[in-house]
Parts: structure tokens; sequence; C-alpha cells
RNA sequence: GGCUGGAUGGUAGAGUGGCUAUACAGCGGUUUGCAAAACCGUGGACACCAGUUCGAAUCUGGUUCCAGCCUCCA
């Protein structure tokens, strides 16, 4: 069984093969930390977060890497207009999005890489392109010669002329072509810099992650991930840097990106204000169910986010919850030997999750129908294990209806007294706390095997 | 203007040259003190036009429309 992964630089679905099986690396764009995280940022963690569990059930050894990007113009401007210490600004959005996505359900990668503890090895890639004649200092500034590498526009499909004649290009005198792209700008003294041969200074836009790539897993990775919308100028600046740098004719073997988050018919952006925050959609809705939202469309389409959407999300999440507590008390076994088949190859053929969900949906299903102990074995531990593959349904099925700012002990009491009325069956006493409950936002479900609440979505 | 993707039932969203995707919602039923949950059954789709084919929603060509990138952006 192979993975069939969508390689933008070939525009096809490819079979992944390795550089070294025995050892696989991933690298994805983390993000640039001046604000507070959005779904638009929690989509490639969430998505490449699933790559990275169905490389690791594949192969012994995956690396990988997920960057910080804490030196930037956006972040200097950000603290500068409050005025807060840029640095501690940076670190204090690096340690909100780290804990947003956790809450997602994403496993922390094997490596976050900062750009600014990367200093030294961003110097010394300039250096190698500036020796080898790629690049060239002036005025405090080294930039990229798009011209000196003449598959400069392969990752995204464009030539050179075509981006002049856009003339969106920034056009600045100390410039040789103007596309050409900064490596190095210089800093003045009220912002971030370090001492480098062209001046004090900062590094660009692009070199930190090719800098990081090579000082974390090598000159050649597998795998580079990022949204759509960095695939120009970000990665195909990427590329150029790092074979020309690394004397190399690929930079990542596979490049994939994921599409993006529309709020209703719009797309989501800063200029239109309706970005979505994680953190405002966690106070309403549990990590899980935004997880199972972002998954629920393959990565590479756009996914629209709607109150309908997210909603939907929670239902179905809590029913496979409800078909997880009804079965409680069946033992289950976690592993990867009992996870179906047909899950795997939807994963495998380029991360199909919708797929999966359905035949996650038919194993629900089938534990739900199950009337032997033996087959609700086998569904629940169907069931959980393909979702501990997914990163979903690891929590307490009891805990799920339950919120933690709620009088557990009141209601219980309350429920001990209305059962104790449905066993006389006084009716209207019983109605009664029912709908003194229901005040409270609490659901009551008579059960033959007794009464169970959960909290009113 | 250049380059990418899309267009599937009320909604979300996969897929395949002939075989039920799946889910939510709907409808009918079983069950139930009430309520819910659950279960059973059920209707409903492939933007438009032409072509290839025994057969296309699925392949080819064209048309229309939509979105993204080309400028910081996940």
């Amino acid at each position: 069984m192979s993975i069939n992964l969508y390689n933008t630089k070939t525009g096809q679905k490819e079979t992944f093969t390795p550089i070294n099986p025995n050892s696989v690396t991933m690298y994805l764009c983390g993000p640039t930390v001046y604000n507070y995280a959005h779904i638009g940022n929690a989509r490639p963690a969430v998505v490449f977060d699933v790559l990275y569990r169905l490389l690791k059930y594949h192969y012994p050894k995956v690396t990988y890497a997920r960057n910080i990007t804490d030196i930037d113009d956006k972040i200097n401007n950000s603290a500068k207009e409050l005025g807060v210490n840029i640095k501690k600004y940076a670190e204090k959005y690096a340690k909100i999005y780290n804990d947003d996505i956790a809450k997602l359900g994403v496993l922390p990668p094997d490596i976050e890489p900062y750009a600014t503890q990367h200093i030294p090895q961003i110097i010394a890639m300039i250096q190698v392109l500036i020796e080898k004649g790629y690049a060239y200092a002036a005025e405090g500034h080294v930039l990229f010669a798009v011209e000196t590498y003449d598959k400069y526009g392969s990752l995204s499909n464009r030539n050179i002329e075509d981006m002049i004649a856009g003339a969106r290009v920034e056009v600045a005198p100390y410039k040789k072509h103007p596309a050409d792209f900064v490596l190095w700008k210089p800093s003045d003294d009220d912002l971030p810099g370090w001492d480098s041969p062209w001046g004090r200074g900062r590094p660009g836009w692009h070199i930190e992650c090719s800098a990081m790539c090579k000082s974390h897993l090598g000159d050649v990775i597998d795998i580079h991930c990022g949204g759509r919308d960095l695939i120009f100028p970000h990665h195909e600046n990427e590329v150029a840097q790092s074979c020309c740098a690394n004397d190399t004719d690929s930079f990542a073997n596979y490049w994939l990106h994921n599409g993006m988050i529309n709020m209703g018919q719009q797309k989501m952006s800063k200029s239109l204000g309706n970005i979505l925050l994680i953190k405002d959609v966690a106070e309403q809705y549990k990590g899980e169910v935004i997880r199972w939202l972002l998954l629920s469309a393959q990565y590479r389409q756009t996914v629209t986010w709607s109150e309908e959407s997210i909603h939907k999300s929670q239902k179905t999440l809590d029913r496979m919850y409800a078909t997880l507590r009804d079965n409680q008390s069946v033992s289950a076994n976690i592993g990867n030997e009992n996870i179906p088949e047909e899950v795997v190859s939807a994963l495998d053929d380029d991360l199909n999750t919708p797929m999966a969900f359905a035949e996650i949906n038919k194993i629900a299903k089938s534990l739900a129908k199950a009337d032997t102990d033996s087959n609700k074995q086998k569904y629940k531990s169907q069931l959980l294990s393909t979702g501990n593959l997914l990163g979903l349904f690891q929590q307490d099925p009891e805990d799920w209806f339950k919120s933690e700012d709620i009088d557990r002990d009141k209601i219980e009491q309350l429920i001990k007294e209305r059962d104790l009325a449905r066993a006389n069956k006084d009716w209207s006493k019983s109605d009664e706390i029912r709908d003194q409950l229901n005040d409270m936002n609490i659901i009551l479900e008579d059960s033959p095997e007794g009464t169970r609440w959960s909290v009113k979505k």
C-alpha cells in the first residue's frame, strides 16, 4: 500500500516515494506570530497533522518540522503600535498559536524552529548565495537575483515576464531586476537587528524557512506543506534560495498546499474584516468539533465556514460519542491492526478525509446496531483505532456531553428525585423536575439503564 | 491580462464509464408515562452544448458562471 499525494510541483497525483524510507522528512510553514491565530491558520496545522499521523502509520520514523516566524515587519508594526516589546509580543502569540491548535487535537511537531534562533544559519546561507553569484548586496540590503536561476517560477508555473507585466512588484532603486526579492534588510535602532557582513539588519521574508529546513531536515526534504496562497511568492522563493545555495535540483520532492477557508461567499481576509479566531470559536465549540469540520472537506478544496456547518459537525460528533457512551462497558483494543483497510486506503489517496469519514459513519452505525458482544468489541475497537489515527474520539464519552462550569452534584440530585417520582408514577412531579433542569440547559434522556443527561447545545 | 482550481440532491461533501457514497435536514414507521435517543424504511443530484461509446454525471472539445494566486496573507 502506498500513499498518493497531489504534488503542486507537477500538478498531479503521484505515488509518494521517500528519499529514505527509514527516515521521512516533512516541513510545514507555520504562522507569523503577530496576532491571535485564526481558523485559516488552523487548517494547515490540522490537515498536515493528519498527514504526519498517516506517515507515522506507514513509516518507522518521520521527522516533522513546523516553524514559527517570529521576525517580520508585521510583528514589528503591531508591537510598535501597541508600544510593547517586540520579542515578548511574538512570544505571546506563538504560545497562543500552540495552545489553540493543541485544542484541535494537533500533535506537537518533532521540531519547532524559531526564525530568530537561526540567524547565523540564515546569514551563512545568504553568504553562500552571494559567493555563488545568485545574490548581491546593495544599500544595506541583500537581494536574490531571480534572473540567475533559470528555473525561477517553475513551482508556481509562471514566468518573470508575466510578473513584471502585472507591474505589481515592488520596484526599488537598489534592485537589479524588479522581481528580485529581499534576503536581508537593514534595521534602524528601534527595530530588532543582528550584526551581519552587510551591517545591522534582519532577514527577509522567505530565507528563514530555507535555512531552518537545511539545518534540521537536510538539503532536500520529502514533503513541504503550506497554504495555497504561499505558493507564490513564498515557496517559489524558498525553492530558488535552497536549490541555489545547496546546489540541488530539488528542494522538496513533494509540495502540498491546502485550500482556503471562505466565510460564507467571501474569502476570509483582514481587509474584509471577517477573520474568525480560533479562540472565539473554541469558546462555543469543542476543539474536536472544529477539527471535524476542517477535515470534512478534502484538504485541497475550499472550505466554507458557516454556523450551519459547524453545528452539523457538532451533531455528528454527538452521535459518535453517544454510540460510544451506549457501549461504555464494551472492551476495545486500540491499535493499527484494528483500522479498517477502507479508511487507510482513503487517506492514502491524497488524504481523502471525507471518504474516511464515510467509513467512520459506517463503523459507528455497525457498532450502534451490533447485538453480540464480539461484534460490539470489534466495531468499538475499529472506531477508536480509526479515531486514534485521525486524532478523534479519544475523550471520555460521558464528559463529552457535560461541560466544565456546571453544578454536577445538583443535577444528579434532581435526577435522583425525579427517578423516585417516576418510580411512584408521580408524572407531574417528574415533569416539573424535567422543566426545572431544562431551564438550567440540561437535557434528560430516559433509557432502560437509567436517566442520563447532557448540556443543551 | 497570466496561472491554478471549482460547478453533484434542501444543505455539506466524496466517487466512479454501466453497480446505494456518507452525513445533516425531510417524509413514513417501530419504540416510549411525557420527552428524547435509537432503530427500520423512503423520496431527492450530477452547470450548459456538442462529440467519443452499446452505454457518460464520470472521457474529449467548447460555453457560461464562481473562487484563489500574481501585493502581506494559512
